[in-house]
DNA sequence: TCAAAAGTGTTAAAAATACACCCATGG
DNA sequence: CCATGGGTGTATTTTTAACACTTTTGA
């Protein structure tokens, strides 16, 4: 039973926020969609998300959300845009602040069935025809991504914490859709002493074992006070 | 009186649009602040923004403000950030989605007096202790602009529509805050062709009259279109 | 004639690109 | 022994960086 017991001299819209989460399986970049069990938008795929809590920062919701909906637990999050159209949402005004995360698939693979939720990791270039404006939202999600992997070292928040160069390098064409010289490539990363080289090799490969490395994030911050600009 | 005829199940935060203003005032980059004349934050600066209106987009409540309250027309204009800190508004709940907007001062000078609101345009450097949390708003306004400023050919809105390379470069050294070697940015830049030179120059200056570009849209968009990258 | 800013090339160093073969491993 | 991906070096081109003097103009 409805009480609308809270009551405005003006109106006001309602806050929500959307998450677009990414993760890399193989050599496919993936979205995490949530199957619409109601109407608007009934059986369509959209961006998990709910409502800001009055007391509650935004950051916090998103990540409440990912929590609640999908089980996801650390992962780099960002805010990503703010949605504003009048008639986004055909219930009434609702605006809705987007984050996009990056998530290691690799750990977090069984998701999909975690909650009540019908969740499911969804290739990007099917991803399409989602509830509300969420096809714009996931596109301004992607462009950001393509960007901003280019320029921060983000695109290890997507990969397992130990990988190989050949990984590292299929992630970034993958995400840039363009081939990447092999040789080019290692020597670039490697040049910027951001890796460390473990002891240890792949396993049970059916081919020579590629070296592993880890990202190391405290020297990247050592770096960047000395003026140092990530660049691939 | 309050009527508090709008009444909802579930509590609602306001949500209002701030704009960071900038204009470049020969090599001082300053921001558009008004003077608050109420509480909270009564006699303090603050940035230029109020309420969204139920049935407006986003960007549109930036341009009525900015035109309402500083009588600022054509403009660049984009968002930049939305700020939802519980409390960052004493009164309650208030998300703010920020803009920044870059304007030609020289055609826009005499704003300051134009309404009946304290508008004034303040030295960047100067602009500190501002209400609520329009420091840390002004903050990321500024690393926006100084980080898109060296992809994106927004520095031109800024200048007048006529303008020399001296005035482009001093705008450059100016935003990114560090000295440019003149041969080389004269080089570069020509070498985008993206600047038509005009059959004019300077006029009453007491040395040497400066020839006058002007900054080509269209050619850029062509370019762009042929994957050309603005980069400074 | 002086002050003030406009305009103009070359050289050296660094970074980016293109490119092909041998190696180690498990099946 | 073969299929698969791992790993490695050099030569060329392009881009960036450093640097100083002459010219024009109005006061």
């Amino acid at each position: 039973m409805k009480k609308n017991k809270y009551c405005y001299e003006y109106p006001r819209p309602s806050v929500v926020v959307d998450c677009v989460v990414f993760g890399l399986d193989d050599d496919l970049l993936k979205v995490l969609l949530i199957r619409r069990d109601r109407d608007p938008f009934a059986g369509r795929w959209a961006l998990p998300g709910g409502f800001v809590d009055m007391d509650e920062p935004l950051e916090s919701a998103a990540l409440r959300e990912l929590k609640e909906e999908t089980g996801v637990g650390d992962l780099f999050l960002e805010q990503l845009y703010t949605f504003g159209d009048p008639h986004r949402d055909p219930r009434g005004r609702v605006i809705s602040v987007a984050y996009y995360a990056l998530v290691k698939l690799s750990d977090h693979k069984p998701v999909a069935a975690d909650d009540a939720r019908d969740a499911e990791w969804v290739d990007v270039k099917q991803a399409t025809k989602l509830a509300f404006d969420h096809d714009t939202v996931l596109k301004t999600a992607l462009d950001r991504l393509r960007a901003k992997v280019r320029y921060q070292p983000i695109g290890f928040e997507l990969l397992p914490a130990k990988f190989t160069l050949t990984q590292l390098q299929s992630l970034y064409e993958t995400i840039l859709g363009q081939p990447i010289d092999k040789r080019n490539f290692r020597r670039k990363i490697l040049a910027m002493s951001l890796l460390t080289e473990l002891p240890e090799t792949q396993q049970q490969v059916a081919h020579r074992a590629a070296r592993l490395y880890r990202f190391d994030r405290q020297r990247y911050r050592q770096l960047v006070k000395a003026g140092f600009n990530f660049e691939v």
